[in-house]
DNA sequence: CTTTGCACCTGTTGGC
DNA sequence: TGCCAACAGGTGCAAA
């Protein structure tokens, strides 16, 4: 279910009910996640006040004093906030009881998602440490991703979805911006011009700045905090578009899989 | 070092 | 209507 700007909407949406709110309490109901969810969590978050909630990549975290609380939904996980004597459905595995009466719940069917706990600067996590620019910031550039895919010889698709070369592009912005740059997802990382690296690292931002402005994309499930559906699923031009006519020049879109991952992209407008 | 494929789960969809 | 295979927005990890 979410991608960056799914993310980013979560964080928009749960900021203003979470940051300095206390915890007072953590309701663990499974804690079979990706990692279990660790015992630390509830033993050192509880009296905490939140004093920050942040994104980095596709993991949201909410900093205290003591440490601070690492969330990733995975593919399938969603937050809500929600009063905390609202009963909890099936897949709601963790609340986090907040001094002012809210609950903030986190729900996820796959459990691919995770939640934990990390002291000192979450900067050092180990799942943080290695991972690439922000494809928001200034740091990322074209000069930056063309210097990075010196020599790769693995699909630019696959290259860009690699988190330690930029931080946050999943499955649906790939496609949706090597189809905004014009190139076909299958072309070595390494082969591309500075001008296509130029012209790559632009529409990634652009794709998902536009989607962050939309709330981000709902193709089966994804509900934002508040439980509205994301908008962006009108705008995409190829992602699970496989045999539907582009939107610039009419050829049908095609479906490959470079890797196992579906790719999607139009083989007139792309090269 | 890079590249590839798998594993982890449940739910939905589409074809027969 | 029912059944079953294929597929789904992620990503760390092991193996090659």
């Amino acid at each position: 279910m979410p991608e960056l700007p799914e993310v980013e909407t979560t964080l928009r949406g749960i900021r203003p009910h979470v940051v300095k709110k206390r915890v007072v309490r953590v309701v663990v109901r499974n804690r079979r996640l990706r990692w279990p969810v660790p015992a630390s969590l509830a033993a050192e978050l509880v009296g905490q006040t939140i004093t920050a909630a942040r994104r980095r990549a596709k993991y949201l975290l909410l900093e205290t004093r003591a440490g601070t609380v690492l969330i990733h939904l995975g593919m399938s996980g969603g937050l809500r906030v929600v009063s905390a004597r609202t009963p909890p459905g099936r897949h709601d595995h963790v609340d986090l009881v907040l001094s002012s009466g809210d609950c903030l719940r986190y729900h996820d069917p796959r459990r691919f998602g995770a939640i934990l706990w990390t002291r000192g600067d979450p900067g050092q996590d180990p799942l943080l440490s290695r991972l690439g620019p922000e494809p928001l910031t200034r740091a990322f550039t074209g000069r930056v991703l063309q210097e990075s895919a010196r020599g790769r010889t693995a699909a630019v698709k696959s290259f860009i979805m690699d988190a330690r070369v930029v931080a946050g592009v999943g499955n649906i912005y790939a496609s949706e911006a090597l189809f905004l740059a014009g190139i076909r997802p299958e072309r070595a990382a390494g082969a591309l011009s500075p001008e296509s690296c130029a012209r790559l690292a632009c529409a990634i931002k652009r794709v998902l700045r536009d989607a962050i402005h939309r709330g981000g994309t709902t193709l089966r499930d994804f509900k934002s905090s508040d439980g509205r559906p994301g908008r962006f699923q009108a705008r995409l031009n190829v992602y699970g578009r496989a045999g539907e006519p582009c939107r610039r020049c009419g050829a049908a879109v095609l479906r490959t899989r470079p890797g196992q991952r579906s790719a999607y992209h139009c083989p007139r407008c792309q090269r």
